[in-house]
DNA sequence: GTCTATAGAAAGATAGAC
DNA sequence: GTCTATCTTTCTATAGAC
């Protein structure tokens, strides 16, 4: 690839990055161009090189804050098994994902916004929904059939609903229940005690 | 009541209906004091004399969303029991509920945004959110208890998180699977086979 | 390809008539 | 209390220099 081309992509790149984070963490309508590309190390007029809108570059953003997000970083740590859900299950259901607004799933914390959107970015966001559970399954070897298939679907809308919720209540003793409790239940449904 | 007073009170309801509707719908960013005026059968002007602004107004409006909620009318359906709860989760997890965007949960489809909110906005939140989890359980008589309100909890968690990430999907054969996967293990968990 | 400057539209909030 | 009119800010998107 020549060095403009490079160059080109290296800056498409971060304002993926960048709007992604931002979505994530302010919400779609909440962000403008103007701070995407500031956050990107760039400026205003620079955008529309790249994208032809706003809207346009929505569709990408979901697939690179999916790249960004824990459950892929915990896919590619090597893990399997009941190890490598476990490990998901705690880090998702924990203080640290409701408090930090840095590093958020993007399955739940753009779900409303998304649904919202046209066809092409609800196709993105179901894509990465269903790489994400198909990625999980491949890594679980003995313990994949269509029952386990059933249930990792359930346990993924408990959480997602679990932190959701979480971040909007100001009760941190209420917080605590609800990831006690969800974790609980994920644990018996999947069998990881 | 003074006349006057009891019509303010209509308008004043009128407008807290109008933007809990539109809120649910369109997310609080993407929705104009015109709006929710014109949608109330008023104009911009007339606003201000209810509320001091469209910040404050959301607190208001996300009480108002529960009320009108299908849950809160479940409540009131007289029902009791295990035939309350799964008149509830049936209602909660379906097709129309992920498709109609009219009558949507304020629990789930307010969530994201709530979370993003000042400390009023998001009290506001957690009150409904509680009341909605006490009132449940008030209803089920013999069988409240501790370890029945960890399971109200989770399978909460699980159908707000359904709803939300199926009405972001595209793909109809993936949302009927979601639905029926968590309508099946909110079944087991509440026990109401 | 990225910058600054700006056009044009939309939104939150206020002023004053009735 | 509700209306129309308007101020001011902010945003998307484009134009033109480098």
């Amino acid at each position: 690839m020549p060095i403009s081309k490079e160059q080109k992509q290296e800056s498409r790149t971060k304002i993926m990055q960048s709007a992604a984070s931002l979505f994530l963490q302010q919400g779609f309508a909440n962000v403008s161009i103007d701070d995407i590309m500031l956050n990107a190390g760039m400026t205003r007029g620079g955008f529309y090189a790249h994208f032809e809108s706003k809207e346009a570059l929505y569709e990408y953003a979901v697939i690179q804050a999916a790249r960004d997000g824990a459950v892929m970083h915990a896919l590619d740590s090597g893990r399997q098994g009941k190890d490598l859900l476990r490990h998901i299950v705690d880090a998702y259901l924990s203080i640290g994902h409701v408090q930090q607004k840095a590093s958020s799933c993007p399955l739940a914390f753009l779900a409303a916004d998304v649904g919202r959107e046209e066809k092409r970015v609800r196709t993105a966001y179901t894509h990465v929904f269903s790489q994400m559970i198909e990625q999980i399954l491949n890594r679980l070897e003995a313990l994949k059939d269509a029952v386990m298939a059933r249930k990792v679907r359930a346990a993924l809308a408990m959480m997602v609903g679990c932190v959701m919720v979480s971040r909007a209540l100001t009760d941190q003793v209420l917080v605590s229940k609800m990831l006690e409790d969800c974790r609980r239940q994920v644990y018996q449904l999947l069998a990881l005690d």
